[in-house]
DNA sequence: CGGTATCCAAAAGGATACTG
DNA sequence: CAGTATCCTTTTGGATACCG
């Protein structure tokens, strides 16, 4: 894999938005909660906590494009939406899954090269 | 892990943000151009193309703080700064372009997806 | 309940000029 | 060469109100 190839062309290359949109803010919490079971869309606004029903909406929709999450909408009244990975949204929650126990993982070792840091600036 | 774990206090939780500087625009390309090999400063903008000096900049010195990337300023005229990964950036590295790869190999079913869905609307 | 539409504030990011 | 400082534009995201 090239670096450049990711940012050669004028609109960025298709797999790296699709980079963008399972590492962005709401799209690793959304991928991570999902990959434990299905939820509804109040179900993932109060798993998640912080989140707005704009955010959440757009999160949806967008991953639910890349054909990572599926929707289910129920005709019912009240209305019911279930949200579940896909299994290329497994994959992906896999992935990233992997990238967030990492970080935690190696928390006290980034904590500890930030104090070095600081302290040979100040 | 807990999903509410990552938006519960005010602040951000450390690991959340350590994911978000490994996953960001720049980041990312900055991780995998430098697994590859040290760069200098001007070799990653010319390597990575679109990057502004500053946003570059900023990017390095995150990635320095966290302890993933190591700065070597040689004092030389005209002056000249290598950068390269620590044995820390390198794990992050491997995990990033493992994400990085798999979105390469899925590009195919994501744009699949993508036509069903637009099409389903139009 | 599960959204959409609108408006506004905050943050990210680029262009340019400048410096050791 | 390797940045920093400043200004400005673009993007992101939250709050609120409303709808089927």
């Amino acid at each position: 894999m090239d670096v450049s190839d990711w940012t050669a062309r004028e609109e960025m290359c298709p797999h790296r938005l699709v980079l963008e949109h399972v590492t962005s803010r709401w799209g690793v919490l959304v991928l991570i909660a999902l990959e434990e079971r299905s939820h509804r869309f109040s179900e993932l606004r109060r798993r998640i906590g912080s989140v707005s029903e704009k955010m959440l909406a757009q999160t949806l929709q967008i991953l639910e494009r890349d054909g990572l999450v599926h929707r289910d909408a129920k005709p019912v009244i009240p209305p019911r939406v279930d949200y579940s990975l896909t299994e290329l949204g497994r994959e992906a929650a896999a992935q990233v899954r992997a990238l967030a126990t990492w970080t935690e993982r190696r928390m006290d070792d980034v904590l500890k090269a930030r104090l070095e840091y600081d302290e040979a600036r100040s």
